[in-house]
RNA sequence: GGGCGAGUGGCGAAACGGCAGACGCGCCAGCCUUAGGAGCUGGUACCGGAAACGGUGUGCGGGUUCGAGUCCCGCCUCGCCCACCA
């Protein structure tokens, strides 16, 4: 470096340094990592890409600046790291954005890409720009296609008419894209409706049972749970009951139910089909048929503003038909009612009040009959047949089972086998286990997203299309006069197509894929973005997947980082990989809310742009910022109060380490060693200090506690000052302690670290080579060991003294010592202690009655 | 209603069952300065006291323990997720 630019700062000038040394990085390719390179270990680190909104803020920072901190400390240790970045780019955001400034989406995206681009290089985060995917772009999307078209020979995508939950404005839903209590859009808010349509679905339910097997993952807790939870598998039984022929209908229809308590089959009073069910219109009477189809319209309509209603009032119509139980032949009344989902089970129940709070709330409301047949250890024989005042759930062992014919007596769990066995041998049911989890809703009505690859022809129905003919590109001109509605159904140059098959007139799908198809295997994407031949190479996979480490929002816990585990489980399945799990270790951090508590969006004007602080403090004292707010995984309100202290503590360490002789004016002491100590304990103070910092410091990088890592770099920084401009500064104790923080500092402050690495090379002479090429240092045990240690001294656990002993001094010597003190005795009143507790040489407590 | 998580100074927060409040903000005082919204030093949980020191303190009530912010039981409040899943 020349003496120039060394010049360029004698005070800590962020603003001048910070492009210096990102240009330096990029011109060296530091950051460029070279996967083939087998002779150091490998190192995924993996965060969420972002959404090119425009503008990075300061929630982007949060998420990448730590990430990026982590990866040059793992870089520091040797490892090969590839930290990879690209743009979660397709979605409505960019389509309403077109609409409104009437341009084509991808501009709009583009641009903002581009912007980012170079908001993410002002962090100074470390990211390989070589490896950069956009999902929008055909080279991408094209693999979406491909994958589609493989899930769909293997069976795993597939289109079917059904309800479906749809958004006035944003199409249709995934079922997780509904939210709250009134049903409303996940996106826009608005209610959400109804409608039976054509769609397409990939087969999530395939993988049910496996993604709930979370072995060998390090993930949070509560996402595993919350992905249990959905997936909700239960098991039980499905039973077939037989509708019973009356005037209006022969009966003989099969009526199938599922229960997770065939025990209670006997108690089943009647039956629940949804006001959707199949057999509905067969099993109305024709007396009821107005009151059906009235209740139906009003369901339909009306669900969502009764849903909003607390109490949740039960509302249901009988049908006018029965259906003949199984097991003892009783004629059992169906009703219709919206409390029974057609999306679970079988879209049917057999209600058994007595013991299921719904069952029971519909059989009071209606009139209609309680049986009990499970009955607890606490209910006697005599009193089974007393009428219940609440339905009895409890599933204990010792319940019993009571009028239920041949079973009545047995303990529950067992006529529960014993049931399940009866009908299965009948032909009238078997054991079956049923998921919450739905087959993943993929098609959306909209212009911004990858095209469904098939046709459609009046000759040879759904034909894919070959793979070859990939990308099925979207137009890249649209008509966005008609709002709201998918400019490709109108857009006949896109529609009209010829069959793959038969070569006659087609029309082109103009379903695209929802953007979490996009995320759903991104990661692997990374490793080959050019394979022009496979979505990743096999071999460069098999090297470096699983990713190490995910870092994202835990906003995602049930859909992107449910459906990455189903598209790596079924690409394994099918060839194109090998791993079955994604992310082997998983961190949530927090979110940062704006500065009123609320979600940062641009419609509450809360969003914090970095920029100022950035100009006015520099990236560093940004980033250092962000981590030492308060635990990664925590998050919060955003407030800039309190930026001052890191900027003041970058300010120290620049200076400790560039001017160790200064003195400061304001303290009388400055320059002197403290009272009592010699240059030798005062070295060997410091070095103790820089090796125990060092310790934790690296155990809490490792571990992303960031905010207590930089309260340790402030305490080793604060004794530093303390020794400024003594005759231990520049010693080899001082001069080891400021290589060792700055050291701990470069991942997290990496700008200014180099910067005075590369001061304190030119001022030994040396060459400059940057020091996150350098490697973390190692801990000198017998320099971080101490001579003394200070006991607490406790009588009944309440603080009384302390004492300063060596640190090896038996327990018998240091038990005398501390029960002759005067604080000690005086606290002792006299009596004589119990015993003495030395507390794993931490503390002692002496025990007095 | 169910599940998960969290309640600690004026504020952000620390604390393998072992000295509660590290570190930082803010505030107070002193120093240094032509000046300072710069820098340095000290103080800062609450009550009493000039101080030494004493007492009280981690949402509330119990319990386990030599010892509980931490573990167990029951409540209260807040946040997030799921909400009629048979």
């Amino acid at each position: 470096m020349s003496a120039e630019e060394r010049s360029r700062t004698d005070r800590y000038d962020a603003t001048a340094i910070e492009p210096y040394w990102q240009g330096r990085w990029a011109e060296l390719g530091l950051y460029d990592t070279d996967l083939a390179d087998e002779s150091k270990p490998k190192y995924y680190l993996l965060t969420m890409y972002p959404y090119p909104s425009g503008n990075l803020h300061i929630g982007h920072w949060y998420i990448m600046t730590p990430t990026d901190a982590l990866a040059r400390f793992h870089r520091m240790h040797g490892e090969n790291v590839f930290l990879p970045i690209g743009f979660d780019s397709f979605g409505l955001p960019a389509e309403n954005a077109a609409i409104k400034n009437k341009i084509n989406p991808r501009d709009w995206t583009l641009k903002n890409i581009a912007n980012m681009r170079g908001q993410v290089r002002s962090m100074g985060a470390t990211f390989d720009w070589k490896s950069e995917v956009v999902t929008c772009d055909p080279a991408y999307y094209r693999w979406n296609q491909w994958i589609f078209l493989k899930f769909l020979e293997a069976g795993l995508a597939y289109r079917q008419s059904s309800p479906v939950d749809w958004c006035p404005n944003d199409g249709t839903l995934a079922r997780e894209q509904v939210e709250g209590t009134d049903r409303h859009c996940w996106r826009c808010g608005t209610r959400v409706e109804k409608r039976l349509l054509d769609q397409w679905y990939l087969r999530t339910t395939k993988y049910a049972d496996e993604l709930l097997d979370f072995t060998g993952l390090e993930w949070p807790e509560p996402i595993k749970t919350m992905q249990t939870n959905w997936i909700g598998r239960s098991e039980g039984a499905e039973v077939v009951f037989t509708t019973a022929p009356d005037d209006h209908q022969p009966g003989g229809d099969e009526l199938r139910v599922f229960t997770t308590r065939p025990d209670t089959l006997y108690g089943a009073t009647f039956m629940v089909m949804s006001p959707e069910h199949a057999l509905v219109p067969k099993l109305t009477h024709p007396s009821r048929k107005a009151e059906v189809e009235a209740y139906i319209t009003a369901t339909g309509k009306a669900t969502e503003i009764e849903r909003m209603s607390t109490e949740r009032e039960k509302t249901g119509v009988f049908t006018g038909s029965y259906a003949i139980n199984p097991v003892n032949g009783e004629r059992t009344p169906i009703w219709i009612a919206d409390y029974v989902l057609a999306g679970y089970g079988t879209g049917a129940i057999m209600a058994v009040p007595a013991h299921d709070e719904r069952d029971f709330a519909f059989a009071q409301k209606f009139g209609l009959p309680i049986a009990r047949v499970i009955a607890g250890p606490e209910v006697s024989d005599a009193e089974v047949e007393t009428p219940l005042e609440a339905a009895y759930i409890a599933h204990g062992d010792a319940d019993r089972m009571v009028n239920s014919g041949l079973h009545s007596g047995k303990p529950a769990k067992k006529g529960f086998a014993d049931i399940v066995a009866q009908l299965e041998k009948e032909g009238r049911g078997k054991a079956s286990v049923n998921y919450r989890l739905r087959d993943w809703l993929m098609s959306r009505q909209r212009y911004w997203g990858t095209p469904i690859p098939v046709v459609y022809c009046d000759k040879d129905g759904i034909v894919p299309v070959p793979a070859d003919q990939l990308p099925v590109r979207l137009p890249e001109t649209v008509d966005y006069a008609g709002s709201g509605s998918n400019p490709l159904n109108t857009d006949e140059s896109f529609v009209n197509t010829t069959c793959p098959k038969c070569g006659g007139p087609a029309r082109r799908e103009t379903d695209t894929m929802d953007t979490f198809i996009d995320s759903s295997w991104y990661w692997f994407r990374y490793l080959s973005p050019q394979d022009a031949t496979a979505p990743v190479d096999r071999a460069i996979e098999a090297r470096w997947c699983p990713v190490d480490q995910y870092t994202g929002g835990a906003e995602h816990a049930v859909m992107h980082l449910l459906y990455s585990r189903f598209f790596t489980k079924a690409m394994a399945d099918l060839g194109m990989a090998h791993e079955r799990e994604p992310f082997k270790r998983l961190f949530n951090q927090g979110q940062i809310l704006g500065a009123d508590g609320e979600r940062m969006s641009k419609s509450r004007g809360n969003v914090q742009d970095p920029d100022e602080l950035v100009q006015r403090y520099g990236a560093d004292t940004v980033r250092l910022f962000l981590m030492f707010m308060g635990p990664w995984d925590q998050g919060g309100p955003w407030s800039p109060t309190g930026i001052g202290g890191i900027s003041r503590f970058l300010n120290r360490v620049w200076h400790v380490t560039l001017d160790p002789h200064g003195v400061d004016n304001g303290d009388p002491e400055s320059g002197v060693l403290p009272a009592g100590q010699d240059a030798a304990a005062a070295e060997k103070v410091l070095r103790t200090a820089a090796h125990r910092t060092l310790r934790t410091v690296s155990e809490e990088y490792a571990g992303l506690r960031f905010n207590t890592m930089v309260a340790h770099l402030m305490e080793l920084s604060n004794l530093l000052q303390r020794y400024r401009g003594t005759e231990i500064a520049g010693s080899a104790a001082w001069d080891e302690a400021i290589r060792l923080l700055v050291l701990m500092l470069a991942p997290a402050a990496p700008h200014i670290a180099e910067e005075l690495w590369s001061r304190l090379a030119a001022a030994r002479g040396e060459v400059w080579s940057s020091i996150h090429a350098t490697g973390w240092p190692a801990v000198d045990e017998s320099a971080a060991a101490q001579e003394e240690r200070e006991v607490p001294v406790q009588v009944n656990g309440k603080l009384r003294d302390r004492v300063t002993v060596p640190i090896d001094m038996p327990e018998a010597e240091l038990e005398a010592l501390v029960l002759a003190r005067p604080k000690v005795v005086a606290a002792l009143e006299g009596k004589t202690p119990l015993k003495v507790i030395h507390a794993g040489g931490k503390l002692l407590n002496i025990v007095v009655r």
